[in-house]
DNA sequence: TTAAGGCCTTGATCAAGATCAATAGGCTGG
DNA sequence: CCAGCCTATTGATCTTGATCAAGGCCTTAA
C-alpha cells in the first residue's frame, strides 16, 4: 500500500494504469485527484476462462482493462442467455452487494483492473463524485439492458444479427475514430454460440443469417471473426429501428 | 415552499405522503430527517393515459404512490416491448437526464408523488445518503432487467406466464404479509396486451397459456383479472427457474 | 332493449426458428 | 503427416408461437 495519489487526464495514460481515463477511471471525474493505485492490482484471464459464477461471494470489484467478457445466467436444463457484454472501461461487480447475481466469463483474453470490494466501497463513502459517476454508468447499463429487451421480445433473427453488428462496428468505429457512415472494417470478438447466447437463438440461426446478410451483399466476411460493412445505413435498416441501440454492459 | 423537514419511520405514514415509508421516500434511509415536502407536489392518471413519452423533456421525477404504470419502447412499425412495470414505490424519470428513454403509461388508475427535477438534483448533491440509496435502487433495477432478459430470450411462452404470475404473486403476498407458501389469491392488473407486451409474446398466446395453466388446476382464474394459486410450488416449478425472477422495475 | 366497442377466448393454418444430422475447415499435439 | 477436437456451415424436418378469423361476454350508451 504505497498510497500515492495521481492525475487523471482526459486523454493521456495515467499514471497507475495502462490505460485512457475512461477506461480504468470510469470513476472519476476527469482532472480529479485520487487516491486509488494503493488498492489496486490487475490479473488477466485467457479466453473462456470463468471470471466469476452466480452466486459466488465476491471479495473484489474491478474494471475491464482489455478484452471482451461476457455476463450471462444459465438455467437449471443448460438454457443460457447472456444479459450483458463487457468492454474496456466497463465495471465487474457491485458496490454494496455480497454476491455476484450472473456469470461472468471471458471472450477473450481479459485484464481486469481489481479493487478490494471493502476499500473501494470505503473509498466511494469518502468521495461522492465518485458515488455520482457510478449511479451514471449503472443508470446508462440499465437503459442499455432495456433497449436489449426490446431486441429480445420483439426483433427477428435477422434484426438482432444486424442489430449486434451494427453495435459491434459502431463500437471499433468510437475507438478508432473514424466516421461510422462509410466502409467500415471490425471484428467481432464472439464465437457464434456467444452471439446466439447474446440474442436468444440458436448457432445455426446465427450462422444462416450471417450467410444470408453475406449473400446480399449487406456485409462481407474477411473471415469469421472479421466483417466488412460496406454501407453502414443498409445495415441499421437491416436492424428493425433507427436507434443507436447502445448495448454495452 | 414550506420547507419544513419531516421524520421517516419503517412502517408509520409519514407526515407529507400518504403511503408507507419505502413508497415516496426510497430515497431516504429509515428514521432520516429530509426537507422533501417543499418541492413535493402529486398527480394522478387515468389507467391507460400517458404519463410520458420516449424522448419527451421532462422538468419533473417522482414515485410512484399507488398504481400501476408500464415502461415500453416501440419499433417503427409498432411492435411493442415493456421494458419494466412500475410499482408503488418505484422510481419515474432519470436525475440528470434530459429525455425519457420510454414511454410510461398507466396501467391502472396511477397516482405519482412528483418532484421538480432541479430542485430534486440539488437535494441529491446536498445529500450523499440519498445517493447512496439511488445507486442502490438502479442496481436492484438492473438485476431485474437482466433476469427479465433471460426470461425474454430463453422461456417459453409457458415459462414466461408463469414467472409472470409467479412474480404479481409474490408482490401481492408481499404487501399483504401473508407466506406465499400455501394458496394464495392476487390480482393481475394488466389486460392481456400489456402481459403479451411485457412477456414478448401475442394476446393470443397468453390467453391461450393461461387457460391452459387453469385446466392444469395450477391457477384457478376467479375472473379476468383475479387469480388463485392453490399451490404456490407447482406454479413456480413451471416458470423454469428456481430463482424468484424478482422483476418489479 | 338493443347496438357498439373493448377485451378475451378458441380454432385453423402458417412460418420462423429450433432441432437433428451431416460435413467441412482450422488448430493443436503426437 | 494425420488424428482429434472445436467451430462453423448447410440441409431436412419438426415445433412453437404467430397470424388470420370467428365468436362470446361485459360494459356503456342510445
Amino acid at each position: 500500500m504505497t498510497g500515492s495519489t495521481f492525475k487523471i487526464d482526459q486523454n493521456v495514460r495515467c499514471s497507475a494504469c495502462p490505460i485512457r481515463h475512461r477506461a480504468v477511471c470510469a470513476y472519476c471525474e476527469p482532472d480529479e485527484v485520487v487516491q486509488l493505485d494503493a488498492i489496486k492490482s490487475y490479473r488477466t484471464f485467457a479466453a473462456g476462462d470463468t471470471i466469476a459464477m452466480a452466486g459466488d461471494e465476491t471479495s473484489k470489484i474491478g474494471s475491464i482493462v482489455s478484452g471482451v467478457a461476457t455476463l450471462s445466467r444459465t438455467l437449471p436444463d443448460g438454457r443460457r442467455q447472456m444479459v450483458g457484454l463487457l468492454l474496456p472501461s466497463d465495471f465487474v461487480g457491485r458496490p454494496g452487494r455480497r454476491e455476484t447475481p450472473f456469470d461472468v466469463v471471458a471472450a477473450t483474453e481479459t485484464t481486469l483492473c481489481l479493487f478490494q470490494k471493502r476499500q473501494f466501497e470505503a473509498l466511494i463513502a469518502s468521495t461522492p463524485s465518485l458515488e455520482r459517476r457510478l449511479l451514471d454508468m449503472t443508470l446508462d447499463e440499465l437503459d442499455s439492458a432495456r433497449e436489449w429487451m426490446l431486441l429480445l421480445g420483439r426483433k427477428t433473427a435477422r434484426e438482432k444479427i444486424a442489430s449486434l453488428l451494427a453495435i459491434m462496428a459502431r463500437r471499433d468505429a468510437a475507438l478508432s475514430k473514424a466516421t461510422p457512415m462509410d466502409g467500415i472494417r471490425f471484428s467481432l470478438p464472439l464465437t457464434r454460440e456467444a452471439m446466439a447466447d447474446y440474442l436468444g437463438l440458436t448457432i445455426e440461426t446465427v450462422s444462416r443469417q450471417i450467410s444470408k446478410l453475406k449473400k446480399e451483399r449487406i456485409i462481407v466476411l474477411e473471415d469469421a471473426r472479421h466483417i466488412r460493412v460496406p454501407d453502414f445505413i443498409s445495415l441499421l435498416n437491416e436492424a428493425g429501428d433507427d436507434s443507436d441501440g447502445g448495448f454495452i454492459a
